[in-house]
This record gives structure tokens, C-alpha cells and sequence, in this order.
DNA sequence: ATTCGGCACTTATACATACAAGTTCACCAG
DNA sequence: CTGGTGAACTTGTATGTATAAGTGCCGAAT
């Protein structure tokens, strides 16, 4: 199972200080570099791997930016534990979160359906009032049981390409992917709701369970809105960490909502 | 109010990316340089600053990897929408966070106890089974309404500061920054549960109200831990959010627990 | 024995340079 | 008018160099 963005094969295309934090990664998960202990120093790195220090750095940033790596100026750098975090695809799709849990991932589909965009959607897609949509509605397991509600809008250009796919086959963001919708950026915000009557029923839980919700906005890398989420998951299944520290300003924000 | 980690005095101080950084964020929220508009190239910022491209990079890619700048090779630098992220401070301190939103914040001590530490909390701090700790329970207020519960767990060298403080008198992360207490770096851990008859009873709701819960466990530079905590908040007043893109590893990570 | 200074090593910051790769736009040929 | 070419400009990547600043250790002086 390989929890990066690029299958071994392809890493030798990808520019060299992302092959280099690939690397560092993979010493850090297969215990190389075990958590506590301190890491070469940068020029024995830049030895190593036969470059500059730029790269070096570059890579390291990156897992210190996640919070993998610590130590400062005259300090040599240290693991501070596992790596906890994922690729945007592996955050962004279900499936693939799944599969890299060694988990089935299933979905069944309640809904795919043409029609005007709810408000809430239309507001965040930036589409006119009334104006169309596709709106997708399934529930997702992982290995057999059900763990989340996604009700999910999409701008008509990319949500077109869903009546061409069979969204209970699976990752319908690897689908739009590979036909070359635009998704690149997100903003999550996340907050708890009441299991709705239908939310029980589809989790087989009791109404007003709270549900851990995680709503979404997919934008393109030009910043224009593509794809608007509403998912419910059950807390006892699935929660969301970050990680934040003194150095690198922290990319979570706690939002009050008057 | 200022939102970022220095006074604008002190920041003559600071690393020159970390000033330009600043200066950038500053004329993002002056609206100097609008959402939507693109921002001066590299080459012109150098000019401007007097500087060579290095720092203003570093700058730039702290502005991109908070999600506030887009645009790559190529394509000049956008401004996303408003900076939608928080110093560490910020995010550590719910007194400074209610002071950024213009609001009065408030706390209601009911506890703070030396014992022995929960379960839960002695494992996430390291702690010996039944090694003793130090506690604070607390309610906390915006603007006189109850907003959140606090249940936090100090292991005993740092707990100990807090009898010589007045919990009901402000930020207890503040008080102990400037007796010297390292807190540099935090793990928070979202999800959601149901309030039980005391949580209900303190926020005004009816028990098995959802509840947005952050469980956090603040270390120091080393590594070492430090405090645990077991945050509530009414769902309806805060929510958390966070912005992912494919350039930058998500820093967020979506757990699955057994 | 203890303390203090300084050295060796580390990372952080900054600059100059070069080239690769993507975007935009004007211009020209058809 | 259309479509393609390429120049000019942009950012991304990589190298080399220099200096500042923090850490840890060893040894000399007290």
C-alpha cells in the first residue's frame, strides 16, 4: 500500500526535493529513521544524495511543516513520531483513505439527480439562485459497515460526467480526476450536527446522535468553486487531527458563527 | 487589534522573510492587494524590497501554503480571499482568539485539583498509572454566553504555576508563556459527542446535545508533553476550518479509530 | 571539582546565478 | 479572420557561496 501521491515508478519524474522528502518519508514509516532519533545532518544528506542543500532543505521543510520532523538551528533535527498525514488525494477520497487503511471501502447510492442547487450549495458554488446543479447522495462503508452520509453538489460542467459513471462503483474523485476536472484546492470546515431521521437510518443509529460534519468546497486551481460536500461521519468510526506549532502558522482556524 | 505573532514594533526583529511575510499578510487584510487581483511578480517585490528572490519565495509560499495565495509557474501570484489563518497563539488562547473577533472573553472556574491524572489523559502525557497532576475545569464565555467546556490536565511542573494564578482571571497558555513554560507545538484531535447532564447544565442545553469536541495534547520544542485537554464547543458558535491544496501535503488527517 | 570561554559543528538566513518550464500575447502567414 | 509560432515574461528548481546564530563539548583557569 503506498500512502503517497506517486507510485515508486513515477517518483524518478517528480522534481528532486519532492523525491528526496518522498524518501525521507519512507525511512521515517519503515523505521530507518526511527521516531527519537536524530537524522544525518543536512550535508551528510547533501553527500548522500549527491545535491545542494537547497533541495535538502526543501524537503525537510515539508515534513517539519507536518510536524514529522523537529530540532532547530545548531540542534540536528529529529523524528517526532510516525508521519501523521495524507496526500490531498488521499485526504480528498474516501476510497482511497480506505484502501490505504487496509479497509473495503463501499458506497451505495441513494441519488444522483439534476436539479436546482440548495442554497446553502448555491451560495458557496457561486451559482445563481435556482440555477442547476447535480446532486449526488450516497452513504459509505468501510468494510461492510456504514460510516458516512455524502451529499455532495457539482457545477453542471463537471457534474455531467457523473451520468456516465456508475457512482456505486466508486471514487467518484479519482473518476473526475482522470477525466481531467480541475480539483486542487479544498476548505474544510468542521463542525458536529444531530443525526437527522434519515442520517439514523442510513447509520443505523439512534436520531439526534451527534455526527461529526465536514463540509467542503473543491475549487480549481484558478480558485473558481467546482464541487460543494456536506458529509456526516460517525465519530465512533472516524475524527480529523492536525497538527500546529510555533514555527509554522497553523493552516486550522477556529471560526465563531454569529 | 493585531492578529499576527508580533507587534508591528518587533518586527524589525524578525528574519527578513518573516517580515515580508507579515507585510504581505498585512496588505492582503488592508485590501491593498484585493481577493482576485494578482499581486506584484517576484522580480517586483525584490525591487520594491530590496531584497533577492530568496526571502520573498519564503514569504510567499508561507501566504500559499495557508491557502490565501494561488497561482503557479507561469501565472502571476493570486490573492484567494481573505487570510483565513491564526497564529499559533491565537489558535492556542481562546482568550486571544474572543479578543481578534472583538469579543469579551470569559471563564468560570470550577476546579483546578492536584491527582491523580485520568486514565486517558496520563497516557496521552506520558505520565505513570495513578502519578499525580494537575486539573482545571473550566467554563468558558464569548460575550457572556457560554461557548465552551475545558477540561485540561497539567503534568505537574507546569501544573504547579497555575496555584499561584487566578484561573477566573484570564489565559491560562498566556500566563504560562511568560512565567517560561515551552509550548511550542500541538496535536488536536476533532470530533463529536454528545453533551452529557453536567456539559448540558453548564452550556444551557439539553442533554445529548452534539458537542464539537478538540482534544489537544500541547508538547514542547523536545517533544515532551505537556498538557492535555478535552475542549467542547457548542457547535452553533464555533466550528474549525482548514484549506488543503495539491501542492502542499495536507496537514489534516482524517483517522479512522477501531 | 567547578565554571567559564572558546572551538567545532550544526542549522538559519541571504544573495547571486543559471536554467527549466509554463503563460501570455503580439505578430505573421495562410 | 484564423491559427500557429515564438519572444518576453513569469515562476519552479538547483547550485554555490557567505555569514549569522545556536548547541554541545572539551579544556584551561579558577
Amino acid at each position: 500500500m503506498n500512502l503517497y501521491d506517486q507510485p515508486m515508478d513515477d517518483v524518478v519524474n517528480l522534481p528532486l526535493h519532492q523525491r528526496l522528502s518522498h524518501e525521507f518519508r519512507q525511512r521515517i514509516t519503515e523505521g530507518i529513521w526511527a521516531p527519537g532519533s536524530q537524522l544525518p545532518s543536512e550535508a551528510e544528506l547533501c553527500r548522500e544524495f549527491g545535491t545542494s542543500r537547497g533541495p535538502v532543505r526543501q524537503a525537510l521543510a515539508a515534513l517539519r511543516s507536518e510536524g514529522a520532523v523537529i530540532g532547530g538551528r545548531g540542534r540536528p533535527p529529529m523524528v517526532r513520531g510516525q508521519v501523521q498525514s495524507q496526500s490531498f488525494s488521499t485526504f480528498m477520497s474516501f476510497t482511497e483513505w480506505a484502501q490505504t487503511l487496509g479497509k473495503v471501502p463501499g458506497q451505495h447510492t441513494l441519488e444522483v439527480a439534476r436539479r436546482a442547487a440548495s442554497p446553502a450549495a448555491a451560495a458557496q458554488l457561486m451559482l445563481d439562485d435556482g440555477a442547476q446543479a447535480v446532486e449526488v447522495f450516497r452513504v459509505r462503508f468501510l468494510d461492510g459497515t456504514p460510516a458516512m452520509i455524502e451529499r455532495t453538489t457539482f457545477i453542471p460542467d463537471v457534474g455531467r460526467l457523473l451520468f456516465d459513471f456508475d457512482t456505486d462503483s466508486g471514487s467518484i474523485f479519482a473518476y473526475l480526476k482522470r477525466h481531467g476536472a480541475d480539483l486542487s484546492s479544498a476548505r474544510h470546515t468542521i463542525d458536529a450536527v444531530a443525526a437527522t431521521d434519515r442520517d439514523a437510518e442510513l447509520l443505523h443509529q439512534e436520531p439526534g446522535t451527534p455526527l461529526l460534519r465536514e463540509r467542503r468546497l473543491t475549487s480549481t486551481a484558478g480558485g473558481h468553486p467546482v464541487e460543494y460536500s456536506d458529509d456526516r461521519y460517525l465519530p465512533s468510526l472516524t475524527n480529523f487531527t492536525i497538527e500546529n506549532n510555533a514555527q509554522h502558522r497553523a493552516n486550522l482556524v477556529r471560526i465563531h458563527t454569529a
